[in-house]
DNA sequence: CGGGGGCTTGACGCACCTCAAGACAAGTGG
DNA sequence: CCACTTGTCTTGAGGTGCGTCAAGCCCCCG
C-alpha cells in the first residue's frame, strides 16, 4: 500500500521528506502551508530545547513525546496515533522530546500559519491537558494491574473500540508511559492472560476477550 | 485587611458571596462581567459533572483541584495560588472537583463572555498542559524524596522565589498531589529537616536553607 | 485544662523493582 | 537451509521503598 521499501521502514534513525504539496486542506477542516515527512522507527521528530511552533499529525504510524531525567529516567506523556495531532507549546522551545516509534508519516505545518489558529487550538489543547489530568490519577494512585487496564482500554477506544489492538510501542515505552518496568508491564500481560480476560495473539497485538472484567479493574 | 471574621473563615463547608462588580478590568488584560466569592476551607467550588463554562482567580487563599477513584483513591491534579486561574474544561461538564482550601476568595466569569476569549486562554491552557505533563514525570518516575524537593521548589517559586513557604494544604494534601501517603510525606519533610535542608518553623510554613541540594534533588 | 484533629514516628508487610537466566523471533552469513 | 547473532520479551528469585497499621505527640481551640 505505501511505497516504503524495507530499507526504508528500516529506518536507521533517519528521515525521508516525502512531499511538500501546500494549502491541503487539514482533517480538521482549516487549511494552510504544510508538508509531510516519513520518519523511521526511533528517529526523531524533536528535541527538548529546539525552537517549537510546528504543529504536527500523525498520517500513520505511532509517535511518543516524552521527558527524561539526568540520570535517563524516562516518562512517556503520551502517545499519538493515526488523525492526533502534537506539538503545542506555551514556549518558543520544546520541553519534551518527540520519536517516531514505528515508520510514521507526519504532516506538519506552522501553528501560527493555521487560519483562525486559536479558535481550533484552544478545544484540541484543552482535550490534551483533560487527558493528562486524567493520566496523573493513574500514576499517583493506580496499581500495576489498573494502569495496565486503563491502558489497553485507552488504545482500544482510539483505535475504533475493537477488540483488537494493535501495540505498535515495545513494553519499555508501555513502561515509561505507566510509570512501571517492563518486567512488570510483562507479568501483567501474562497475568490477565492466564485469567482468560486479554489474549495475546503476537508480541505486538492484544485482545480484550472480557471488556467488563477489565473496565472493572481499571477503576 | 479583610474583613472577613473568624467565623467565615472557619467556613463549615459554607461560601459568602461577597460581591458583584460588573466589568471590572481582569488582571490579564480582559474585561467582562465578573464576581467575586468567599468559600470557607474546604467548601466546594465545583463539582464533577456539573456544568462547566465558568473560569475562576483566586484573589486570595488556595484551591485544591482533583480527581476521585470509586474507592475513594484521590489525585490532586493541580493546587492554585493568589493570581492563578483555573476551571478549563474541553467539555460542557467538569471532569474534576475543586476545594478552597484555607478561607479563598475567588472571581469568576463565564469564559463565553471573555472578549477575545481563546486568544487569552490559549497560552493559559497551553501553560497549564505543560505543568500537568512535568508532574507526570514527577509522579511516574521519581522517589518520594524527589517529589517532596520538586514540590517545595515549585511551591517557593510561585511565591516569589522567597525561602519561607506557606504552606496552605495539609499533608494529606501534599501526599494526594505526589502520590504518596501522609507518612511518607511526613518522614521526607523530616529528614529533609534533619540534614539541615529545610527549615520548619511551623506545621504550615516551610523554610529552605539549602537552596542548591535541594534543586540538586529534584532531578 | 482537657479534648480532638492533624502530624510524627516506629514496626512490619507487600507491591513493585532489581538482577539474572532463559525463551522467542527476526535477521545474517556461511 | 541451518547455525549464529541480536534484541526483545518472559519468568523467577530476592531485595527495597513505600504503604499499612498502630501508638503517641503537638497544637489549637473550647
Amino acid at each position: 500500500m505505501f511505497a516504503f521499501t524495507t530499507q526504508q521502514m528500516a529506518g536507521h534513525r533517519q528521515s525521508v521528506v516525502t512531499t511538500a504539496a501546500a494549502l491541503v486542506p487539514l482533517p480538521f477542516g482549516a487549511t494552510c502551508p504544510q508538508h509531510t515527512t516519513f520518519y523511521g522507527p526511533g528517529c526523531e521528530i524533536f528535541a527538548q530545547g529546539e525552537a517549537a511552533g510546528q504543529l504536527y499529525q500523525v498520517e500513520f504510524g505511532a509517535v511518543r513525546v516524552y521527558r527524561l531525567l539526568s540520570d535517563g529516567r524516562r516518562q512517556i506523556s503520551a502517545f499519538y496515533m493515526p488523525g492526533e495531532v502534537f506539538g503545542f507549546e506555551g514556549d518558543t522551545v520544546h520541553h519534551f522530546f518527540a520519536e517516531a516509534i514505528v515508520g510514521t508519516s507526519i504532516r506538519s505545518f506552522r501553528a501560527s500559519q493555521l487560519n483562525d489558529a486559536s479558535h481550533i487550538l484552544l478545544p484540541m489543547t484543552l482535550r490534551g491537558l483533560t487527558r493528562a489530568q486524567e493520566h496523573l490519577l493513574v500514576l499517583g494512585r493506580q496499581t500495576a494491574a489498573e494502569r495496565v487496564a486503563a491502558f489497553l482500554l485507552d488504545l482500544a477506544h482510539r483505535q475504533g473500540g475493537l477488540e483488537q489492538i494493535d501495540l505498535p510501542m515495545s513494553r519499555m515505552d508501555i513502561g515509561d508511559y505507566l510509570g512501571l518496568t517492563i518486567e512488570t508491564v510483562s507479568r501483567v500481560f501474562s497475568r490477565l492472560k492466564a485469567k482468560g480476560i486479554i489474549a495475546l495473539p503476537s508480541l505486538r497485538t492484544a485482545e480484550i476477550l472480557k471488556w467488563k472484567t477489565l473496565e472493572a479493574m481499571s477503576d
